[in-house]
DNA sequence: TCAAGTACGGATAAATTTGTCCGTATTATA
DNA sequence: TATAATACGGACAAATTTATCCGTACTTGA
């Protein structure tokens, strides 16, 4: 696994929050957990531009930052579920704000986002 | 400059926030800009672990994406002020509430993002 | 005149994140 | 008996972001 070199910085709440939620598909993959989108395979099916191995190691880390929780059930074949923790679930109003910002604000972003 | 080789992925509001505030100082220097840390030479001082260069790739985008505006006097010696958009102005809810996030679960988060 | 302040930018290196290709194991279904 | 589904992980390549080192130009103050 890549070990960091450099010491992460978290003077600010936004950093704490900047550090738990940047990844390429963080968000989606909290909003699908949230929306009882919970399986790995669903999700990578919900998700179908990200690679297996990138959502893999986001769910890793967001599972490690205490904002998803797993359980894994001892069948065959296996099956393992995410599930939003308490702190997850704080996010969501948040994650709701930024995402109603967006699309408050598309048509703009959009032309200046695409250059 | 870098040229992309991939398209950006802004399918929901959610990510058009991430594409727009991605970068390690971003909200930084939305936030002293909204306090009236407003000059170049001002920013640099006042986030001594960003390196100038880094501060002026990220300022330029905050630019150009339509967060900041920036007023370049022609004076000897040169003078130049960033302010916030309206754009950017409506950010600043957002980012307060994602900072509220942060600080009232930094003792949590510490502990789980430094391992 | 020399050092330090104002501000900006190119070229390249280092760090980090994301993607690709390989592999493991078990079970149900065609 | 293949094929696909379940889920996971190592090794490495490519893309992207951040940092370092060089340079420009002008002005003020010691």
């Amino acid at each position: 696994m890549y070990e960091r070199k450099t010491p992460v910085t978290i003077d600010c709440g936004l950093h704490l929050f900047m550090e738990v939620m940047n990844g390429k598909w963080k968000i989606n993959l909290v909003w699908c957990v949230y929306n009882e989108i919970k399986r790995p395979g669903e999700l990578r099916r919900k998700i179908p531009n990200a690679t297996r191995r990138v959502l893999e190691g986001q769910l890793k880390q967001l599972v490690n930052h205490g904002i998803l929780s797993n359980k894994s059930y001892d069948v065959k074949p296996p099956k393992v579920e995410y599930s939003l923790t308490e702190l997850g679930e704080s996010l969501i109003p948040i994650i709701r704000s930024t995402a109603k910002w967006g699309e408050e604000n598309r048509e703009k972003l959009e032309k200046l986002i695409l250059e």
